[in-house]
Order: C-alpha cells, then sequence, then structure tokens
DNA sequence: GTGGGCATACCGACCGGTCGGTAGGGTGGT
DNA sequence: ACCACCCTACCGACCGGTCGGTATGCCCAC
C-alpha cells in the first residue's frame, strides 16, 4: 500500500516519462512536478530506475489479473479472444502514459530485472496463445495463419496504441476494441 | 553521396541508438564505435540530434518509395495490399536497429523536425488507407471494420517487430510476412 | 527520547558542444 | 615548374552546466 508521497511521485514520473522520456526526464523535474523534494524520492526510491520498474510491475500485474480472470469464465475460444482484446484495448486506453514508456523504455532496465520482466511478459504472451491454439485444435478458429503471428499482430496493434490513440478522439475506447476484436476474430475464421 | 566516415559515423549512431537509446548513447561512445574522432562527427552533423533525424530520413524516404513503385503496378487490391504489406515486413526485418530507433525515439526531435515528419507519417498512412478503402468501395473487401482501424493495425505488427523478430529466429522473414499478409486479408474477406 | 518521514546543501562524474589548430591536396598566377 | 594560397577534412583538449545520488539533520507522532 503506497503512502501518498509515493503515489504522487510514480504519477508524475508516468506523467514525465510519457512526455520526455526516461533520461530525457531529471530526477528534480518529478520532484517538482510531484511537488515533494529529493530527500522524500529518495526516501521511498534507492534509484531512478526504481521508479520504472514500479510502473512497469503495477502495469503488468493489473493485466494479467484481468486476463486469467477471464479465462477462468470458461467462455468458448471466440468469446474468450473477444473478451480479452476488449479488456486489454480498453484498459491500455486508460492507461496511455503507462504503456507508452513500457514500449519505449523497456530496455533501459538491469539485466536482472529486464530477465524478471521477460519471463512475466512470456508467460502473458503464452497464455494468449494457448486460447488460440485451442481454438484452432477444436475447429473454432481457422489454421491458415499460425497462432503465434496472431498473438504478434493482435499486441502489436496495443502496444502501438499510445502513439495515435487520443482520449478526446472521434471513437470511444469501447468501439476502438470492439473493432479490433472483429477483425482478429475475422482473420481467425 | 554520404562519404565513407560520414557512413561509418551513421552506423554505428544506429547500432548504439537501438541498442541503449538515444539519451543513454553518448557522443564520446559514437565516434569511438566508429572509429573517428569528435572533431570529425561535429565536421559532418551540427548536433547530436542531426543523427537522428538522418536515419529516420532514411528509413521513410525508402518505405515510402516502395510503396509507391507498387501501387504503380497497378495490382488488383487484394494483391497490392499483400504487396505493400511484404515488401514492408521484410524491409523492417532487415533494418530492425533503424525501426526500433525510429519508434522509440521519435518523440526526441525537436518541435519543427518532428512536424514534418509528421507529415510523411500521415501521407504514407494515407495512402495504406486509400488502398483500402478503394478494396472495400468496390466490392473486393469486408467493410466490417473500418479501413483506418485495420491500417493501425498492421502497422502496429510491423513497428513492434524490433522487439521480437530475431534475425536467426526459427522464421525467415519472407514467411512472416506471407503470414501476416494472410491474415490481413484474411479478416479483410 | 527515538525513529520514520522528510528537507537542504552539496559532490563528483560526465555530457554535448566548441575551438584553435593541422595535414594535405587542388589551383591559379607567374 | 613552382610556390603561394586556400579549403576541406579532421584532431583532441577543454568548458560550462547538469545529472543522479548522498550526507546530515530537523521535526513531530508516538
Amino acid at each position: 500500500m503506497p503512502s501518498a508521497t509515493e503515489q504522487k511521485i510514480i504519477d508524475a514520473a508516468v506523467r514525465l516519462f510519457a512526455a520526455q522520456g526516461y533520461d530525457a526526464t531529471s530526477v528534480q523535474e518529478i520532484v517538482a512536478a510531484a511537488e515533494v523534494t529529493k530527500g522524500a524520492l529518495y526516501h521511498y526510491f534507492r534509484a531512478k530506475d526504481d521508479l520504472l520498474f514500479e510502473i512497469y510491475r503495477l502495469l503488468i500485474t493489473s493485466q494479467s489479473a484481468d486476463m486469467d480472470r477471464i479465462i477462468g469464465l470458461g467462455l468458448s475460444s471466440a468469446d474468450t479472444v473477444r473478451e480479452i482484446l476488449v479488456s486489454l484495448v480498453v484498459s491500455t486506453a486508460e492507461r496511455v502514459d503507462e504503456t507508452a514508456v513500457f514500449v519505449r523504455e523497456l530496455h533501459r532496465l538491469g539485466e536482472d530485472r529486464m530477465t524478471e520482466f521477460r519471463a512475466e511478459r512470456r508467460r502473458y504472451h503464452e497464455t494468449f496463445l494457448a486460447v488460440i491454439e485451442k481454438g484452432q485444435a477444436d475447429g473454432s478458429f481457422s489454421s491458415g495463419v499460425p497462432a503465434d503471428t496472431v498473438v504478434r499482430i493482435a499486441l502489436g496493434v496495443v502496444n502501438q496504441l499510445p502513439i495515435w490513440y487520443r482520449p478526446d478522439g472521434p471513437k470511444p475506447p469501447g468501439l476502438l476494441a470492439e473493432e479490433i476484436a472483429d477483425f482478429v476474430l475475422a482473420g481467425l475464421r
């Protein structure tokens, strides 16, 4: 349970990292935006890249939980894929800043954390993959295109979303999510 | 026509920016990797971010040329989309480093160049969009999913490619390209 | 009175960019 | 044939400034 100060620091860091990038954002800027001091920041975080790690952890934890919950519902393959995509697109649209930081600055993580991270990411990837492969095996989906390529395509849009999605744009997140799900499911027919 | 020295500098910069990011790469590292001196670098480039701009320019110029050439062939809508995607995926796979830098560090460009750049990018996007809309209008493609969403999905995979594609991986670029094209075309049925 | 939660002053490292200078090949006047 | 002149390509020491991180101590709740 993060303290109010801790939360303000993370919020400011997300905003600034998304707008300017990790390296281009100084610790001074973060503490100014969060209205705290450097002492406070280094009281809660050991180093600047602890902030990055925390941002990633928060994001991936909630996304994994979402997917696990949906799979647990026991829907048909098609409905499972649809629900996973819709929930992923909507939650990503709600957290564009976090996602932008995640996509752009992943490589800045140290070796240890990078490894830990890839494992988590891989688990997510493979869980989704298994859903599609199951649908292909029982005939719900076409096997025309290998499942791993389908997963890459589906996750590709989502990760690129911060580049073009604007909360005040013409399409609300829900509609966008349905369109993406429709297209992916059409490709799996 | 760039001199040999200039080329060595750009090659080194691409490699290092892709591996570590723009800000995390010092000018010293670049000149060391390129086996030239700082004087040489600042003889050819006015500032560090001229390197970024040059990398982007090279990439987008060749991609635009590819697409224009394909459209000029006058193929059917389906074949045009297929050829565009295959050529884009293959050329991106050949230049993963450039693409990684492009995707990750675009926001680091100054205001003027950013504007110039968005215009070029938008042109590319809309040319592709027009191809798909034409296919939807003449009945070659389904109109189930709006064309702009299809473009976002297709370009999404390509831009994410540097994250997971490995030249020594199991699938050669050509096969990957065909799979992606197959899936997109299946979604457009 | 003592320890968690900060504030403030400060440090050394490093960074992008500059600048005075040089090496060497072309060129035109004589 | 020669040399004065210049220009491009390049060298590398150096600078002002910023950065991430630390050392030290106050202060208030318990």
